[in-house]
DNA sequence: ATAATATATCAAGATATATTGATATTATGA
DNA sequence: TCATAATATCAATATATCTTGATATATTAT
C-alpha cells in the first residue's frame, strides 16, 4: 500500500508525468540539459526529480558535479506499465536541447 | 494526459484504493453497507465514490434511493492493470456488513 | 401532501503539495 | 585555497485536496 501510493503520488503531477515520458525517450540526461528543454528552473525540477527517483523510477548517476538521470531499469510491474501507458498519451514534449561539453547556465 | 492524470488523481488516496478493493471483491454495494462496513461518514464516502466514479473506475445504479457502485466493467487496460495491482497488495480491509432489506442507518 | 430514508452537495477548516527565490552543498580547476 | 559551476535543500507563499457537519435532493410509504 505504502509504495502502492507512493508510485501513484509521483504519477500525481503533469511536470513529472512529461519528465518521464522525456527521459524515456532521450535517455540520461543531466539537470541543466532538462533545465533548458523544458525551460523550467533548477530547483523545481530537482524536486520534481527527487520524487521521481525516489518512487522508485529513476535512477541517478552522478560524474563530477553532473548528476545524470535515466529511467531505472528493471522497473517492477506497475510502473513499467505506468510507463508505459504515459508513452501511449502522445504528449508533445519540447525538444531535447543537450549541453556538449560544459553547461554553464 | 487528462484522462490519465484523473485516473492517478483518483487513485491517490487510501480510502479510495481501499474502496476499490473491496467493491473488487465484495461487488455491488450501496453507500450505507460501505458506510457500515468502514465506519465512515456518509459524506466522506460519497465525495469518494463520486471521485472513483467520474475516473471510470465505478459504475452506479440507482435502485430507488439506493446507489449501487460496482467496478465498471469493461475497464480499460492502464484501470484494468491498476486495480490487479491493488488487489496484490494484501491491503486488510474490514469485514462486510450488509444491510439485509431496509437501511436505516 | 407529509414524513422518513438514502444519497449528494456545500462551506469551513485542516492538511498536503507545488512553485519560487535564496541559500547550502559538492566537485572541479586555477 | 579560492572561485565557479551543477545540483540540492530550505522558507515562504499559493494552490489543491481531504474531512466534517450541515443542508439539499430524491424516492418511498403513509
Amino acid at each position: 500500500m505504502e509504495t502502492f501510493l507512493e508510485t501513484v503520488s509521483a504519477l500525481n503531477d503533469e511536470t513529472r508525468i512529461k519528465l518521464l515520458a522525456f527521459l524515456n525517450l532521450h535517455g540520461p540526461l543531466c539537470v541543466c540539459d532538462l533545465q533548458e528543454s523544458f525551460g523550467m528552473i533548477q530547483s523545481r525540477l530537482s524536486r520534481h526529480l527527487k520524487i521521481l527517483k525516489e518512487a522508485g523510477f529513476l535512477r541517478v548517476d552522478r560524474q563530477g558535479t553532473w548528476a545524470y538521470y535515466t529511467i531505472r531499469s528493471p522497473l517492477d510491474r506497475f510502473r513499467l506499465q505506468a510507463l508505459e501507458e504515459i508513452t501511449t498519451l502522445g504528449i508533445d514534449l519540447p525538444p531535447l536541447i543537450k549541453q556538449t561539453g560544459e553547461c554553464k547556465l
